[in-house]
DNA sequence: ATGACTTTGTGCATCGGTTCACAAAGGGAT
DNA sequence: ATCCCTTTGTGAACCGATGCACAAAGTCAT
């Protein structure tokens, strides 16, 4: 029985909580600037979104603001960081080390968030006991010994497509319960499992259909396949 | 036939079209193995959907199934390929060829959807006049120029955070109006262009966001699984 | 203190999207 | 043809998210 509870209510909805690491980003930008106070307006803009959807949004973490003033950035860096869980340092896998994974280890935007790439496992032996980004990359035989010697709780899948339910089954074996999938399959997973997904290719045919209506729209006959 | 315009119902809901490519996806796997028809039932869970989202899906394009048989496989990859675009062939120029440019430029999945990859460009001298993917890394002095020249009409974006919205503007000075950003920045661009953006930080910040959740929020209430 | 001014936090109307549940439409058997 | 079975297509209720608009709460100047 949930009482809607006069303290923090921890339950944020999820659109919030996804726009949540872009204000976080703006923040960042503006503390390098020296901007020790901002405004849900001029937040907003810098974050892409209106400033009453700001508003909205910030009021679900608690009241940090102050009226007539604005937020703190430093303050409001830290509050974001915490409810996001950036506050502690988490261990990422990648599995699947072709282009993709490499780009993924060697991208520092993650780094730089409280992440850090804990290991690297493929199953090629030709790159197995390479050096990327400064790890060594492991075999897939040692998948489960080695997220467990790690602790590493959220996996990252840049595997080819065949390979990654097997590899999704294994990590959630021994207990990982956060996947980001970069393989263009539906994984089946258990309820408590929470899985996101990115399918490049995905966005650019959403972008292809927009780009066709511009071009021709409805009524152009010139699909003259 | 129907009441405003006898033709199709262009307005077409964005979380449908973003579901679209999903759709095609499952569909050309069953087509692979030889599957004739499909019910909206079986294609949803290939999907990962619930079913009657993805007939409500389907009937804004049309009403291309028969009533207790199902869904003609070829037939509605046809009409789904057909109201995305992706019977045309388009030209794509991904500008920065860094580790993540590369990985895009090597990804099989855009071949096999319609769309080529037409240009590489890079600012970095050590870099240009490479060969990546068969292709020629052009320098970005050239980027208006390559852009007209190879009919590019749309560009990814795999530039550092700085150089991205300056590539923005040039390229939506040459006539582009469809950009996918994998820039951390925020794009001002004016109300014709489409951008959509991949952020993968953004992505584990969300995942960190639930972990932490699970493994034990403010005050853990440990419920016993 | 007081009042003018700024900006937050939120109640409320609205909108788009999801899900339910069922009538309508087809196939196949007799 | 008629009946039964399957599955689509969709009206309608529901649900979460968005955006407006404003009272409440603070700052600053005098």
């Amino acid at each position: 029985m949930k009482s809607p509870s006069q303290s923090r209510d921890r339950g944020i909805p999820e659109a919030t909580v996804a726009r949540l690491p872009l204000y976080l980003r703006a923040l960042h930008g503006m503390a390098e600037r020296g901007i020790a106070t901002v405004s849900s307006e001029d937040l907003a803009v810098a974050a892409g979104v209106n400033s009453a959807k700001l508003r909205k949004d910030l009021s679900h973490l608690g009241s940090y603001g102050t009226r007539g003033v604005g937020y703190d950035v430093e303050y409001l860096v830290y509050q974001i960081s915490r409810e996001l869980g950036l506050t502690q340092d988490w261990a990422v896998a990648i599995v699947g080390v072709g282009n993709l994974g490499r780009a993924l280890a060697n991208y520092g935007g993650f780094v730089s968030r409280g992440f850090r790439v804990a290991a690297l496992v493929d199953a090629d032996p030709e790159v197995v006991g390479d050096t990327i980004a400064g790890l060594n990359v492991e075999h897939i035989d040692e998948l489960e010994a080695v997220i467990k010697r790690r602790g590493v709780s959220i996996v990252v899948l840049a595997t080819p497509a065949a390979a990654a339910q097997e590899v999704c089954d294994r990590v959630i074996s021994v207990g990982v319960t956060s996947i980001l999938n970069f393989a263009p399959v539906v994984l089946s997973v258990p309820e408590s499992v929470d899985v996101r997904k990115v399918d490049l290719s995905i966005e650019l045919q959403i972008l292809a259909f927009h780009e066709q209506r511009k071009a021709g729209g409805p009524l152009m006959a010139m699909d003259s396949q």
